[in-house]
DNA sequence: ATTGATTTGTTACGCTGTGTATCGAAGACC
DNA sequence: GGTCTTCGATACACAGCGTAACAAATCAAT
């Protein structure tokens, strides 16, 4: 996926703007629109990879739209905005089949975060079109996020498990930086850690293991009290690896 | 973290101090700064994880401090204090960069809150710079932050610890200038010293010895009764070193 | 459900990094 | 030189981390 592609649906222009403004910043590329027709007219006739819809629509709530979509397109991602915190509309925007909800006012880079991860989460259940796939490469390995799979500088596959790859692509996405225990947990499993939890330590471990990261120059660098951090260059590529 | 560093830009003494008082008690350890110049020297000197920022500066508005905090510190956490409650100046604030808001007059316990929430997110949601890295050169020597790696003249990698690591970047930050040993544990740890704490002559001493500076000319100069000084010229290079 | 295989979390123990204590060396001032 | 202070370096203690071994949970396929 070269770009993805998001469709914001909100009444209010000036949000809808800015929002487009964001997020085209943030290497989407953005279409907008106000209402219902707009919004129908746009998932018929452009590609869109997820929308980003506001529940409170004037012209007939966002919530229909929300349940046509997935009617009508099921592996079709949806983030819903919604004015009102209340537990219960959230649960309801999830049983509507959205994959994900924030409630406004809300911060637009926490948006940004959901909305890659809802991407990512998305393209392994189902498998795109004849799209070129993205790459990381490092160090000579490749991962293949679409594939989950992982080879080495000889092409063998490296075989690893869920949690493992998970991790891996925790820091590919933030090449660099010191990632805390805390963060780690947040963006692996979305809990928190409680102090004597080391299963961050463990994953970590059996990862630097199967990349072979026992020599002197660390892939992954341990920060003591910090976390850990990926200190190779990461590539991304458009890859091309498609029969 | 232990005790996480906010800073605090309001001039409005009274405001500002009634909140680092609040702050205080609520485990956080607080700093103030009435206008621009304080602000970017208790940035500049400092160790802050967090800035909770008064958009109504007399000294030139603070949008423009938040834009230069984000221009030159990305993940350095920022929350805005605003009058105006509009939904637009809301957005606006945030597309500048901001990772909160809250207008005024509002809540300390709600603002503890937001900051502890901004604080757990950490700059997990910080989009990722594309900025090329940058590399620091002295004596022979190569810093590169983003692998926390240290090359000496002959290429070969010093394995230094973390706490080494970050004390030379904060030479490297600040070359010619005296650094007492008060700012240094600010910068290094975030608290500051008892009257006999030799932590930092002990990093230093193990510092020096990595860089194998005990000649005549020391990199390192120690200024008796005022701190340590880096006296290498240091030269910043957007690096582009390929694997 | 039951079984067996695989993945993930927990515990325990050894290793490493960092702060503290201590002692000797180097200045500073008389 | 004598004395006092400050700094450098070594020694040691302790907390953070790596990982092996085990236990629990999850999954696949009957």
């Amino acid at each position: 996926m070269t770009q993805p592609n998001i469709l914001v649906v909100d009444d209010d222009p000036e949000i809808c703007r800015l929002l487009g403004k964001y997020l085209d910043g943030q290497g989407f590329r953005c279409q907008l629109a106000a209402n219902k027709r707009q919004c129908q007219q746009r998932l018929a006739d452009s590609r869109v990879d997820l929308v980003v819809l506001d529940v409170m629509l004037p012209d007939g709530s966002g919530l229909d739209i929300c349940r046509e979509i997935k009617d009508e397109r099921p592996d079709l991602a949806v983030i819903l905005l919604t004015a009102l915190k209340e537990d219960v509309d959230r649960i309801i925007g999830l049983e509507l089949g959205a994959d994900d909800y924030l409630g406004k006012p809300f911060n637009p880079r926490e948006l940004a975060a959901r909305i890659r991860a809802v991407l990512r989460r998305g393209s392994s259940a189902a498998p795109k079109e004849e799209r070129t796939a993205p790459a990381y490469r490092f160090e000579g390995f490749t991962a293949i996020p679409e594939r989950r799979s992982l080879s080495d500088p000889d092409g063998t596959d490296v075989p690893l498990t869920g949690a493992e790859f998970d991790l891996l692509m925790i820091f590919l996405d933030r090449p660099g930086r010191v990632l805390s225990r805390e963060i780690l947990m947040d963006l692996l499993h979305g809990r928190s850690v409680d102090p004597f939890d080391r299963s961050i330590d463990v994953t970590m471990s059996r990862l630097r293991r199967k990349l072979n990261d026992n020599g002197v120059f660390r892939l992954f660098k341990t920060v003591r009290n910090g976390g850990y951090q990926f200190a190779a260059r990461v590539e991304r590529e458009e890859d091309e690896t498609q029969p």
